[in-house]
DNA sequence: CGGCTTTGACCTGCGC
DNA sequence: GCGCAGGTCAAAGCCG
């Protein structure tokens, strides 16, 4: 009983701690944290050019040995920049004419692209019978709409990153008019969290390597359910201080809901205090 | 019961 | 200004 209810004190504690800290210096703790946070960004960010750099000559050599089914992504971003109607929306066709140009120096197009919000495109093979519009890239995604589009029979599914309250990354999946088992998505902006596990990126690229034809953004990489459940089974502890650690830090960044936790805390604190009196 | 998907309605931007 | 198409909202239903 004892032991609990000062484990719950401690919780509550840091609780306080992370979310009153912001307007005076942060203590030592904090401190190294910042610093630690900032190396693993670095790290991620090399990390990042360099499944880039991969991923442009992998896909290069893709196209050399499979003409065909390169072909088939390829035309999927040059049919967006020569539709059917002349009628397109501008966002679209801005993006569509980054991407057509491509998914090959999508990198390089990020990082010139400041101001407007990243668009790409991710191209995956699923099983024809599978009737969702499910692309699997390591974030959590839910669905908000769905539209039966003019050049395209298939319809459009429309999802949000429900990974962070705060991400405002947009996807778009749609199957490809030519290649029924050819999902198209397409990425909107930039996600201001963590994937769920820096390693998942780094198999993803190992799996891409291995011999899947699958594309994939600056972000991730589509996986299976089944290798995924794997590695998440093998890194729960790693993930779950990940999970922890990107949760605490897009909600922090929100200032009317640290506002609230702050009130409901220091109310559940009191709470708890009189419960202990009792 | 909470979170997610579905789906019709509504909003917005663009071309004519 | 009108119509069309893409994008988003939100209520209802489903599922674990």
């Amino acid at each position: 009983m004892e032991s609990h209810s000062l484990s719950l004190d401690l919780t509550i504690g840091f609780a306080k701690q992370s979310i009153l800290q912001e307007p005076s210096p942060p203590p030592p703790c904090l401190q190294e944290e910042l610093k630690r946070v900032t190396e693993e960004n670095m790290k991620l960010t090399s990390m990042l050019a360099t499944m880039c750099e991969s991923y442009n000559a992998l896909r290069a050599q893709l196209i050399d040995m499979i003409g065909p089914t390169a072909a088939v992504a390829s035309s999927e971003g040059a049919r967006s920049s020569s539709p059917p109607s002349a009628k397109r929306k501008s966002t679209e066709s801005a993006g569509d004419a980054a991407n057509s140009v491509s998914s090959t120096n999508s990198c390089k197009k990020a990082k010139e692209e400041g101001s407007k919000p990243k668009i790409w495109k991710l191209y995956a093979r699923t099983d024809p019978s599978d009737s969702s519009l499910v692309v699997r890239d390591g974030y959590q995604w839910r669905k908000y709409g769905q539209k039966v589009t003019r050049d395209n029979p298939c319809p459009r599914a429309y999802f949000r990153c429900s990974f962070a309250p705060t991400c405002p990354v947009k996807k778009k999946v749609q199957r490809s008019a030519d290649d029924q088992c050819l999902l198209v998505a397409t990425y909107e902006g930039e996600h201001n969290h963590y994937q769920s596990s820096a390693a998942e990126v780094e198999n993803a690229v190992s799996r891409k390597t291995a011999g899947t034809a699958d594309g994939f953004g600056p972000a991730g990489a589509p996986e299976t359910k089944d290798s995924r459940g794997e590695r998440e089974e093998a890194r729960q502890p790693e993930l779950r201080e990940r999970l922890v650690k990107d949760m605490a830090s897009s909600l922090t960044k929100d200032q009317n809901f640290t506002a609230v936790i702050a009130a409901a805390i220091s109310g559940r604190f009191f709470g708890i205090s009189t419960a202990q009196e009792m």
